[in-house]
DNA sequence: ACGTTTCAGATCATACATTATCTGTCAATT
DNA sequence: AATTGACAGATAATGTATGATCTGAAACGT
């Protein structure tokens, strides 16, 4: 948290550009975010560092600052594992962006210009026309939609988390599918928000978004329970 | 977060009870809280090591899981140092905390018993007699008594972010005093609070809870704005 | 069941190579 | 004289390598 983790690294356009992450750290990051490390995972240190070529100290230095932001679980003498991500500390995880998404959306409202909105109205735009053909765009475009309400805020602190949070969650809903009553609440709630953001309506747009949150939390647990028979 | 950090070793009643702490990361952990390590102190590897009888490698670990928690600011080639805490972070994080401690206390208005009750009122009897004539002592119950409300909640991760963030601002906020208005507003906070909990009153609790948390990061802000001069 | 053996792997301690950063010195310039 | 800049050495971060010790877990034999 806070400045501790790679920040976003996207300005305000595209995306991450291909960054080549270089350090143990972000190899590991890399490869747990992209399920290349599964949920559960046993992280030996050797062959991590036969993996990525380099020697054992900075694996373990790299899984000590994961597990301090919480990526990875260590048991003393039984080394290291990918946290096991299930239906609570989803549900968890979520509870507190409900609070968060809201708190930050706040501050977006009086702050939108109109080129702010009508940036948003494009990226929804191209959202919509997506239609969710393709779920990997389509969530490069949700996340940049949020991020125009987010990126600028004070609270780099609050931010952070919620980055953090959303590339944990972002790993697990890859696995899932979204439900078509899914996809036409995500619509409906992003043109209400906008229309909230023009009227400069902050508690209608926190309500929104706390919705908007609640709803996602939701969908992604029956998906996870519907996954387990 | 989560389960990564030392989570609250007190079971229900007393304080840590003189934990021997052991691990390079402990030990550092409590240098840190206790003040012994200064807000941008320099933490030189080899320094720590001596200092804790250790080799260089636990300490190098110990900090990169610091960082993980945001204890700890590397910056590359140029070594760590204790997190500086400034009046930006302070608000920051107390914002968080206007959402997060509500949302903690709505649940336990559902969950508590006559006993917790019962329990609030002796440990809030304790502190008015205490009237802030022993303020480590004062924390003490102050903490117990944010316990009692908050120990039992199923969302283990909002609890630790929580007590990560009391932890932190704990450290800070020794180094400054307690108004006599503040002192009146936290002894009026907690009697209208337990007052809410035996009407089972759910918002009327969280707005208590909200605006005591408020008070408490605004008489922070002002007592670090006032040392400043 | 149960103790015992065995093994993988974590943990820790050293030692050392490389590299980046900082510091002080000294001369050249203004 | 004061400022600048180049350079050498000191400091410490970072990475590598290797060995010792200890733990937990699984295989084994009783």
């Amino acid at each position: 948290m806070i400045e501790t983790m790679t920040p976003p690294v996207v300005e305000s356009g595209e995306e991450p550009a291909a960054f080549a992450p270089s350090t143990a750290y972000q190899l590991l990051r890399e490869d747990m975010l992209a399920g290349r490390l599964v949920a559960n995972e046993r992280l030996i240190v050797s062959a991590l560092a036969a993996r990525y070529g380099t020697s054992t100290n900075p694996i373990r230095e790299a899984l000590q600052q994961l597990r301090g932001e919480g990526f990875v679980v260590i048991e003393p003498n039984r080394g290291a594992r990918v946290r096991a991500i299930d239906e609570t500390f989803v549900r968890d995880t979520y509870e507190i962006e409900v609070l968060i998404e809201p708190y930050l959306t706040r501050w977006f409202v009086g702050l939108a210009t109109d080129a702010d909105i009508a940036r948003l109205e494009a990226i929804q735009d191209e959202i919509e026309a997506l239609n969710f053909t393709d779920l990997t765009r389509n969530s490069v475009l949700d996340t940049r939609f949020h991020r125009v309400l987010y990126d600028r805020h004070y609270n780099r602190h609050a931010f952070d988390l919620w980055w953090k949070h959303r590339e944990i969650l972002h790993v697990i809903s890859r696995g899932f599918p979204i439900s078509l009553k899914r996809r036409a609440e995500v619509l409906r709630d992003h043109r209400k928000l906008i229309a909230c953001l023009k009227a400069q309506d902050a508690d209608g747009a926190a309500a929104v978004v706390a919705e908007h949150v609640e709803g996602s939390g939701r969908h992604m647990i029956e998906q996870m329970g519907a996954a387990r028979r």
